[in-house]
DNA sequence: GCACGCAAGTTTGCATACAAATTTCATTTC
DNA sequence: GAAATGAAATTTGTATGCAAACTTGCGTGC
């Protein structure tokens, strides 16, 4: 899971750091009320950094607001097809820049992380997990964006409570592997719109798949260009 | 300004508002310590709004950590230039959006406005601005992307604070007016793509203007494709 | 004249107190 | 047996208390 943006403050923090984890892991369902007393009593601290870190979670949208108090955020279908866009948008972005403008170090890295994926055997599950991970900071990295990189992994959150980081197939290794290696030709060969194109091009693929494994019905529209 | 979630609880959100507003306009400097005690007594409350309101500042990137306590968020301008790239991503995609898939009715919204604003005097500032605000904000409805939406606003908190707001020169309207007039062309050809590179255009040279009036250096590699 | 140190004053981080609003639940009524 | 009622129990929103950490500024020694 990205980093988010510590704070000073140490059991705000913390708090915010671990009912995040259980947000984004299920551990805490959708919809669930969320008890500051529970919480508080649960983690060994006052009410007053868990209500902070609720603060927090609520400006993140992990949270919302009740009529009384706070539950955990439910995504909609719909919802996960709109966050799904916004990283369609951000992350080819960053392809793009990383084409444009990535170091040579930079692409180098890329490279190296893409090649070491293409090694993995499919039951190699966690390794897969990280380097997707890595794949895709790299790029971020080479993006000359930090900004752009915390705006992504801003939307990233949004739909990990969702199952999508369980689409573990081999199928869906070999497919990821065939995107990546677009996205790699491209930037190579300093071509930002195509970095572009490949790399939204792969985001909708995870996401179709992602609809067909969790069996939740696709929204419309979700297919562009 | 565009509107940002609303809370239940009263005072936490009422603090939030006005230190946002206050952060945004300028009003509150770049660098300023923000002392809580100090908020609390302006603002009549006590420090347990202040606190939480800080919080969802913070995770808003709107105030930063210090040592102690918190001060207003200084943009360098290369953060500045980040910010303006995260906004050519987000906002290219949603016009690319808006004529791939904009209902006639948004397109005609988007036509309207425009038109409207074609008509506008130099020295109508107030409405210019207004214009400008209205014809954004259509070509993001016509997205059907309320998520993305929510993204570019957040983006756009981000240079607030810095002087483009009053970017208000004749040249400017000019500038926009034909800015706009390509976007509307591409939505009205239904051409994503050629909307996408419009928008962006538009937004670059939006910023390519606002180094030049408030004189910042512009950082280096502005400029894209 | 400069540096160091120490004490007083701020200011924060966390905990707790308290009242108001809401929910729950048992009891009554039909 | 179902609905209504009202009192008790939760739970929140805000305020305040308190100790620890950091700053400030003055005085002292060199």
């Amino acid at each position: 899971m990205p980093p988010d943006d510590p704070l000073p403050s140490r059991l705000s923090s913390d708090v915010y750091a671990v009912l995040r984890r259980q947000i984004v892991t299920g551990e805490l369902r959708p919809n669930q009320p969320l008890i500051e007393l529970d919480i508080a009593e649960r983690l060994q601290v006052s009410r007053t950094p868990v209500r902070e870190s609720l603060q927090r979670l609520a400006h993140a949208g992990l949270v919302v607001p009740r009529k009384r108090g706070w539950a955990v955020r439910e995504f909609t279908p719909d919802e996960i097809r709109q966050n799904a866009e916004v990283r369609m948008a951000l992350e080819g972005y960053a392809a793009s820049l990383a084409a444009l403008r990535g170091s040579p170090s930079d692409i180098a890295a890329i490279v190296a992380i893409h090649e070491r994926r293409l090694k993995l055997r499919s039951s190699d599950e966690a390794m897969r997990v990280k380097t997707n991970r890595d794949f895709h900071d790299a790029i971020m990295r080479a993006s000359g964006n930090p900004r752009l990189t915390d705006a992504i992994y801003h939307s990233g959150q949004f739909y990990f409570n969702a199952p999508i980081a369980r689409v573990t197939t081999g199928e869906e290794l070999a497919l990821g592997n065939a995107d990546h290696a677009l996205i790699v030709a491209a930037i190579k060969k300093r071509d930002g719109p195509a970095a572009e194109k490949a790399m939204r091009a792969h985001i909708q693929r995870t996401f179709a798949l992602f609809w067909r494994v969790t069996g939740l019905a696709e929204p419309l529209d979700v297919r562009q260009e």
